[in-house]
RNA sequence: UGCCUCGUGGUGUAAUGGUAGCACCGCAGAUUCUGAUUCUGCUUGUUGGGGUUCGAGUCCCUGCGAGGCAACCA
């Protein structure tokens, strides 16, 4: 995508500011930072685009940073995963790095350094440790409306503060026993000035460092560090966090009278936050906390299930990165709270897939015709895509008994329904005019075979004397078809806003036809498909070939989506 | 209700004091060997009230509405 087509939005237009006034010192630098808790999903999709790909946009670089400053849900297993789902979006994180790899950074690699920052501020009189109990802290702190209380800690001398730190750290206190707090102002009206706990104790093991501490910095002090150290320029985070963005200056303006700042082209570097509104959608739930419960109740197959918003899931659905990422441009950046309509997503894949998913049929729910007038076996040559000449031809076998949708037969035909029905022409696609003449029906009632008769003279599909026929459907020959389990997925959730009750009740909106799994036919050809392969199934939808399921003897697609279908009765 | 942020068609987003535009959705029609695609047309909007200005979606005041902040989470 070029410069011009992208969106002016006001985070662009900051930066641009910036470079313009040589803030930058020659290079623009943000970072996604997310903590290995759990699975990225769409929204963090959006977040990747904006910083991933303000980077690009500036000729910058973006760091990778995992904030793991809370070891208690935190492991390898997502860090990978999330690694891996940002490179399948299409970008590719760059700088220095901090270890072996190009622009990947832990915070807990920092660890050392900001301890002997948090030690630096204590010596200044800038923070002091505390041993109120949570309860009494909260009490301390009071409300919002009205000032709090100092904590009886607050004017302790630094030499009994960086004892106790020390203590804190060499881990001679219980985790809550003691904490530290930046010293700034018990009686802000920014609740997070109140002087904030920057270090806590967590007696648990690191999933990076191991046992190696056992106080972690929080979030408030770490990811101001974090940004400073690695000389980013531009920080943008969601919405959420604009309350801390006076906290984010405190601790930079700490940094910079340390000395700390990282200068580049003969600039210090100020990190600056900025927040925008996170991406939300409709009839689905996007906090972690959420997906996760649906993971360990088994309401879903996994975090990669193809219901599931992440983008792991996205991508089994058959989802591509390229309409992600057309999706997050198109719903933009701006600080309005706002709900995106999954119908744009949709229409996103299909603009994608209609170019390039090669076209191939398969009946989903097969009732049997049979061709009286037809002997021997005949192929049929299709194009593999109508849109692009360079994707071929492909043959297809065609037989006197095949499998056409249920759905496309109707005894008697009313006004407007151009497909099969007794005494009306219709055309199997790519192949002849057919022309049903009767049907049997099972003990219940249920169409169970159609006879008919072909056009000998329509061979191709059209009539020898130019005669219209309205209607075309599709079809799989019954010799060779094969057989092929069909995973028809639909939206999670009924409701609008799933969250409307609150967290507690969105599992009652979650949709029972989700997923419905349908015995159907597939042309042999896609029998060979490759996992992960997409394509259109002719007057259907978009399938993916199931990356863990599918095998040649045992096909299983995907339905990512439906093609539009304005049909009305 | 202390502080902060935000209000433009059904949805998302432009217009940065000068004709309220684009996209999705929806609706109609044309084309079509996919009821797809493509093409054409249409419906729908600046939160209320004041003010500044030749001119206000934009600036000011005020009401209304929505969201965020009171984890030793991020």
């Amino acid at each position: 995508m070029s410069e011009s087509d992208t969106s002016r939005h006001f985070l662009r237009q900051w930066i641009e500011k910036d470079v313009a006034e040589g803030k930058t010192g020659g290079k623009v630098v943000t970072r996604f930072p997310p903590e290995p808790n759990g699975y990225i999903h769409i929204g963090h999709a959006k977040a990747v685009c904006v910083d991933f790909g303000m980077a690009e946009l500036f000729g910058g670089e973006c760091h990778l940073r995992l904030d793991d400053t809370n070891p208690a849900k935190e492991s390898d297993e997502y860090a990978a995963n999330i690694k891996k789902d940002i490179n399948w979006l299409g970008f590719q994180w760059s700088g220095p790095g901090d270890g072996a790899e190009a622009g990947f950074y832990n915070a807990s690699n920092m660890f050392d350094t900001m301890y002997r920052i948090a030690e630096n501020l204590i010596s200044a009189g800038q923070a002091y440790c505390c041993n109120l109990t949570q309860d009494e802290w909260k009490e301390y702190r009071g409300v919002p409306e009205k000032p709090g209380r100092p904590s009886p800690s607050r004017d302790t001398s630094p030499e009994r503060n960086l004892r106790i730190f020390r203590e804190m750290k060499e881990g001679k206190y219980a985790d809550g026993e003691w904490c530290l707090r930046a010293k700034i102002d018990m009686a802000s009206p920014n609740i997070h000035f109140r002087d904030p706990v920057i270090y806590r104790i967590r007696h648990v093991a690191h999933y990076h460092l191991g046992d190696k501490w056992c106080i972690y910095p929080m979030y408030d002090f770490a990811h101001p560090i974090e940004d400073a150290l690695e000389g980013v320029t531009h920080s943008m985070c969601t919405l959420e966090f604009e309350v801390h963005r006076p906290l984010y200056d405190w601790v930079v303006d700490r940094l910079d009278e340390m000395g700390m700042l990282v200068e580049r082209g003969g600039v210090k570097i100020r990190p600056q936050q900025r927040e925008f509104a996170r991406l939300n959608i409709t009839h689905t739930v996007m906090s972690k906390r959420l997906l996760l419960q649906l993971v360990t109740e088994g309401h879903v197959g996994g975090w990669d299930d193809p219901r599931m918003p992440t983008v792991c899931g996205m991508r089994r659905r058959g989802y591509t990165p390229g309409a992600i990422r057309e999706f997050c441009e198109r719903v933009g950046v701006s600080k309005v709270e706002s709900e995106s309509d999954p119908l744009l997503l949709e229409w996103c894949v299909r603009e994608e897939l209609n170019k390039t998913a090669q076209r191939r049929m398969a009946v989903l729910d097969p009732v049997k015709v049979v061709i009286d007038n037809f002997d021997g076996v005949r192929e049929v040559e299709l194009p593999n895509n109508p849109l692009d000449e360079g994707a071929g031809t492909r043959k297809i076998p065609f037989g006197r008994e095949i499998w056409i949708e249920r759905a496309d037969f109707m005894e008697e035909a009313p006004k407007k329904f151009f497909r099969m029905a007794i005494g009306q022409e219709v055309r199997l696609r790519g192949a002849c005019i057919f022309k049903a003449a009767s049907c049997v029906k099972d003990a219940e009632g249920r169409i169970a075979e159609i006879h008919g008769t072909w056009d000998p003279e329509s061979w191709g599909g059209n009539a020898a004397d130019g005669r219209k026929v309205k209607g075309t459907i599709h079809w799989v020959d019954a010799a060779t078809g094969v057989a092929a389990e069909i995973r028809l997925y639909e939206r999670l959730f009924t409701e609008k806003d799933p969250l409307k009750d609150g967290p507690a009740g969105f599992l009652k909106y979650m949709n029972k036809d989700s997923l419905k799994l349908a015995q159907g036919f597939v042309e042999p050809l896609l029998a060979k498909a490759a996992p992960g392969e997409r394509f259109q199934f002719e007057r259907t939808g978009y399938f993916v070939a199931d990356e863990k399921d599918f095998t040649a003897g045992r096909p299983v697609f995907n339905r990512t989506v439906s093609l539009k279908d304005s049909f009305k009765a």
